[in-house]
DNA sequence: CCCGGCGATACCCGACGGGTATCGCCGTAG
DNA sequence: CTACGGCGATACCCGTCGGGTATCGCCGGG
């Protein structure tokens, strides 16, 4: 099977309609059919039941839809990470707003390594590391525990803090020295912020909806809504927003990540600087 | 990037060789070269220095060997469970000679179920199972925790049970009840059994290499080696071997494993079988 | 009953994959 | 020093196949 051929067949299975997925495709209609026909021939296997008023996915074509997307991902990513192999350079990926006094010593203590190579941030939106890392457009992220996923991934934790909560600076909750999560849930001035799910669509609820911190602080100065963040947070507050301890809320660890067997020089290198600092 | 020109680089990448590539791939030297070619163009990266006397990989040409052996790997799994999805029977792999009672047993009681479709019973090596379930060639496999990978799968653990050591009738320590692991180790005339690694190979040593339980069976009959199994295989013993407790060796857990989401009805219907079993 | 939407078929063309012959480079043997 | 041999690149040719346009056949709805 050619990548191409998949290609077509993941079009067709998710348009359900071979005129739209050739349009998709950016090609002609008749040369998808006969692709898919070749397809399902050489695989000796019924992929679609077409009547004539449409198409629908057979058990072996259902199958076919989800290994070829892994295989697709998978071809994109080799295509990515030797794309990227063969140009100077790292790509760090890092939550735009999250541990940046951190991230900004890291980035110092291997720029000032010998040999070192320049390193490119990439500030992503929540969750968004990983998927770069896993679509090989980046060699290592910062993650979050236990907000971020670490499946298939190879880590070196960085360090663990505390969380605090953010409150706009003159709230009545501001008073107390310490908070819990309980003060915290259902607001009804401050309604708790909707993060983005893994597949980038946000719950349902009264609070904004954000993509990253930037967003957050700005909203929480504002005063449309709080959030709790780890420790490190507070070196970038101004003073329309206010931090206060959250003892019950979990600890934070951040990670340095990368994708297992990755062991360029350039990547060596900044892990061992990571792993040191 | 097409899988065709992944088999290309992989070939030549692994031969070192145009013309030993070219033979493999059952092709000319001359296109081969220019395919080569063509994707360095494309992916505007070098992945091989020739000099006149052979070839040799750049880093980005290691980074794409590795990548496109597992893109590789997803594409033919892809294919392989297509091509079984389109037809009738589920395929379950099973480590020659191990848990034949409870396989029977499943077997058994799936096929007793209304709407059981066939089920291809495939005996394998040590190891082999997981591999099979990896490359889409089996449905489900029988596992044995510690000694088999579950990385990357769905289990449902079916039995655990304590493990028996096998020797050769009359060998002096069947005067034994039971027997430590220590008790087993370095015996002269018992050297203790090869299994071969996840990669195929055998590590060195005194003891006979072997590959299945049926061989192991009959190596302790001739009194070439000792074993130690899980309780259950003393079921298929005959009178020239003996089996013996050993209390100190790790238990044993037998389950079952399958690809994760594939969830076709005749799988659901066995996993729900083995289950209640 | 006719029209419209959809997939399949017929037919054509150009590009690209693959083959043979040969070159250019270099290391080595005589 | 030259001749040879191994290896990859280049030149050139051909057939196949991927893609395009036109059209058909089927069916469902107005």
């Amino acid at each position: 099977m050619e990548t191409r051929e998949l290609r077509y067949f993941v079009a067709v299975a998710e348009e359900l309609n071979y005129g739209r997925a050739a349009v998709r495709l950016g090609m002609a209609q008749p040369p998808l059919s006969r692709a898919i026909a070749r397809l399902e021939r050489r695989l000796d296997t019924v992929l679609l039941e077409r009547d004539s008023h449409g198409v629908a996915l057979t058990g072996a074509g259902r199958v076919l839809l989800r290994e070829a997307r892994i295989a697709l991902d998978a071809v994109a990513a080799a295509e990515a990470r030797t794309r990227r192999a063969g140009q100077p350079g790292l790509v760090l990926a890092a939550k735009a707003g999250a541990s940046t006094e951190l991230l900004a010593k890291l980035l110092a203590a291997y720029a000032a390594e010998p040999g070192s190579v320049p390193v490119d941030v990439r500030l992503c939106q929540y969750g968004e590391q990983g998927a770069l890392l896993r679509r090989g457009e980046a060699d290592a992220a910062l993650l979050h525990l236990p907000f971020d996923s670490t499946a298939g991934l190879d880590t070196e934790e960085l360090h663990t803090e505390g969380q605090v909560a953010l409150l706009p600076a003159g709230h009545p909750l501001t008073v107390r020295r310490e908070l819990r999560l309980a003060d915290l849930a259902d607001l009804p001035d401050l309604p708790a912020p909707r993060y983005p799910r893994p597949d980038g669509t946000h719950p349902d609820g009264p609070g904004p909806a954000i993509r990253d911190h930037a967003q957050l602080y700005q909203l929480v100065a504002l005063g449309r809504t709080c959030a709790v963040l780890p420790d490190s947070c507070r070196a970038q507050l101004r003073d329309d927003v206010v931090a206060r301890p959250v003892p019950d809320a979990p600890r934070v660890t951040t990670l340095l990540a990368w994708p297992p067997d990755s062991r360029s020089r350039p990547l060596a290198d900044l892990l061992r600087v990571a792993a040191d600092g």
